[in-house]
RNA sequence: UGGGGCGUUGUCUAAUGGUAGGACGACAGAUUCUGGAUCUGUUUGUGAGGGUUCGACUCCUUCCGCCCCAGCCA
């Protein structure tokens, strides 16, 4: 596990034993929307603090604006923490639950004159609050009495005053630079149902105000949270300072994940479930949780991608090729391979006897020595990638084209004798004959073939839906010059394929489960379309492939 | 232009006054029944100027650039 600024610090508290050696973090989110990955870098710092430091870590549902709020929400956070791979201290907490006593500490602080009630409009306030450059004006309310501000905070929770009419404020300083500090509003009179208290109240309170004290109630040493909190630290202090004496939890801020290629703000994700640009929350190309879950990325690959990112204070926009890495390197070690054909081209092997059957053994990995063979079936008629033949090959392709000779992996070597098209000019099939010394796939004069490639059996394969995915946008950081991020969005950010081809072993894929299809990538059974008994494989990656490269770079020096 | 942050290679991140390192990417080679994997090698960087110092990414100073804040959101 890395060193990183937040550790450093942890380390430094511990050496003067602050917090008598306890180290207590929490993940606080807002139960208004799925988690994505960028919570999860949040989730592995926190968590992982917790871990490393034989200390613990709290999952607190933020729960403090009913409005926004959903027990869906609730509980896809819990599965996607469970999911990733951790495990939080003790019950879930929620904010919600400490709302009598969150009530009873603005009554303290009422009672010693650090807030007020105040009857300005929303509209007014903002006008008493002044701009960036220039100093906010005193509330007129906020010279209340303590016995009238105690009174007026009694009705408003009792329900005497209209949503909106009144709001509690912190007595702080109007003229201070940082506005946060400019008398903020900590409880609101908001007539909404709550996921959990229901109608039970009709006030209120402020993350700010929340939050400290949350971080307090639950013993949390370390309050771990993104940079946009750096300006409410004074405040998260003074509202911990104002009611209490004993030793206080600390904010720390570290940068938000940015990824290219993708969004990761909630507004926008809700944005793209709710008007249909998407097929949910967990659409597989949807940089949520339950859409990596989904695509065929493992808990194991986002925990290292985690840690090769870091922790920092620096904005930063992360490659997406890293996040490939990452589950490129965890499936290579894992994935079964299978032989199937995305786009078939059929081929007529002519000197194959008509109705003779094969099987040959074929590896399950080669990454792992343990793993078992399975045996595949060959016959007269086989199907290739259409993409694994060219009629005029350009220098340096070692696929098949008329008169070469390529591998048919596992199987024979064949030589291409004839192309077949259709009237229009679109090939058909193929014509070849097989090398019956090449059986299992070398020969006895150990000839050189460069190309060897997947296939099915025609007999044998069934037929199967591929979904091929792309980025969500065409663009690497959307949204950007004031564009509008959903005209970025990629037309062909999915591919659906419904007439490939899997070798006979994969038809009892489990959902979830995930493979490598030899040559092409890592592909998951889908686990949405598996609850209507259908068979559809999501790419979760393409393999790393250099032939696309030299083929786009050639055509680049062509142009 | 008030306040709070941040600037290290294409990207992310170390080095806390003492050889600017790692990962990803890129490039080259070896190897290979996956143009995958593996192995080897190469390349590119301290935002700018001044100062302190034997020595500065690090300390001081001036400037430049970027991000955040004017919700009764979190």
């Amino acid at each position: 596990m890395s060193s990183n600024f937040i550790r450093d610090i942890i380390d430094e508290d511990l050496k003067n034993n602050k917090n008598s050696g306890r180290v207590h973090t929490r993940f606080p989110p807002e139960p208004n929307g799925y988690l994505h990955i960028g919570h999860a870098k949040a989730i592995c710092i926190n968590f992982g603090i917790a871990k490393d430091y034989n200390g613990k870590c709290n999952l607190r549902m933020d729960d403090t604006n009913p409005s926004k709020e959903d027990v869906e929400y609730v509980e896809s956070i819990k599965e996607d923490i469970k999911w990733l791979g951790f495990e939080w201290t003790g019950p879930i907490y929620f904010a919600s639950d400490y709302y009598e006593k969150l009530y009873e500490y603005a009554e303290k602080l009422i009672q010693t004159g650090k807030a007020f009630v105040c009857d300005l409009s929303a509209d007014e306030m903002r006008a008493y609050r002044g701009t960036l450059t220039e100093p906010g004006k005193e509330s007129p309310f906020r010279n209340r009495s303590i016995e009238e501000n105690f009174s007026l905070f009694r009705k408003m929770r009792a329900g005497e005053f209209p949503d909106g009419a009144k709001t509690l404020r912190a007595k702080i300083d109007m003229t201070s630079p940082n506005i946060n500090m400019r008398d903020p509003v900590i409880y609101r009179i908001m007539r909404s149902t709550h996921h959990r208290t229901g109608d039970q109240w009709c006030i209120y309170p402020m993350y700010d105000y929340a939050h400290p004290l949350s971080d307090y109630f639950e013993g949390i040493t370390h309050s771990l949270c993104s940079l946009e909190f750096e300006d409410h630290r004074p405040l998260y202090n003074w509202v911990l300072e104002a009611l209490l004496s004993e030793k206080l939890p600390r904010q720390i801020e570290f940068a938000r994940l940015n990824i290219n290629y993708t969004v990761m703000s909630k507004r926008k994700l809700l944005e793209l479930v709710e008007k249909g640009y998407v097929d949910g929350w967990d659409d597989p190309r949807m940089p949520t949780l339950s859409g990596l879950r989904r695509r065929g990325y493992t808990p194991e690959s986002i925990r290292t991608f985690q840690e090769l990112i870091g922790v920092s204070k620096a904005n930063s926009i992360v490659d997406f090729s890293l996040l490939e890495f990452a589950i490129r390197e965890d499936l290579n070690k894992r994935a079964e391979r299978r032989m199937t054909v995305i786009k078939p081209l059929k081929v007529v092997i002519e000197n194959y006897p008509d109705n003779q059957i094969e099987w040959f053994e074929a590896e399950n990995n080669p990454e792992d020595p343990n793993s078992e063979k399975r045996k595949i079936p060959f016959s007269k008629v086989v199907y290739i990638e259409r993409d694994d033949f060219m009629e005029n090959p350009p220098k340096k392709y070692f696929r098949l084209s008329p008169g070469s000779e390529v591998r048919l992996k596992y199987a024979y070597y064949i030589t291409c004798k004839e192309v077949i098209k259709d009237n229009k000019g679109e090939i058909t099939e193929l014509r070849c004959i097989y090398d019956p010394q090449s059986r299992g796939g070398g020969t006895p004069d150990n000839r050189v073939v460069r190309g060897t490639l997947h296939w099915v059996s025609a007999l044998h394969a069934k037929k199967t839906e591929v979904r091929l995915y792309d980025h969500l946008f065409n663009v690497s950081n959307p949204g950007e010059n004031d564009k509008d991020y959903k005209d970025e969005l990629n037309p062909i950010s999915l591919v659906v394929l419904k007439d490939c081809l899997i070798e006979p072993s994969l038809a009892e894929a489990k959902p979830g489960q995930f493979y490598q299809f030899l040559r092409q990538g890592y592909f998951c059974a889908d686990s949405k379309a598996a609850k209507e008994g259908l068979l559809v494989f999501n790419r979760t990656v393409t393999l790393k492939d250099t032939w696309a490269k030299i083929a786009a770079s050639s055509r680049n020096k062509q142009s």
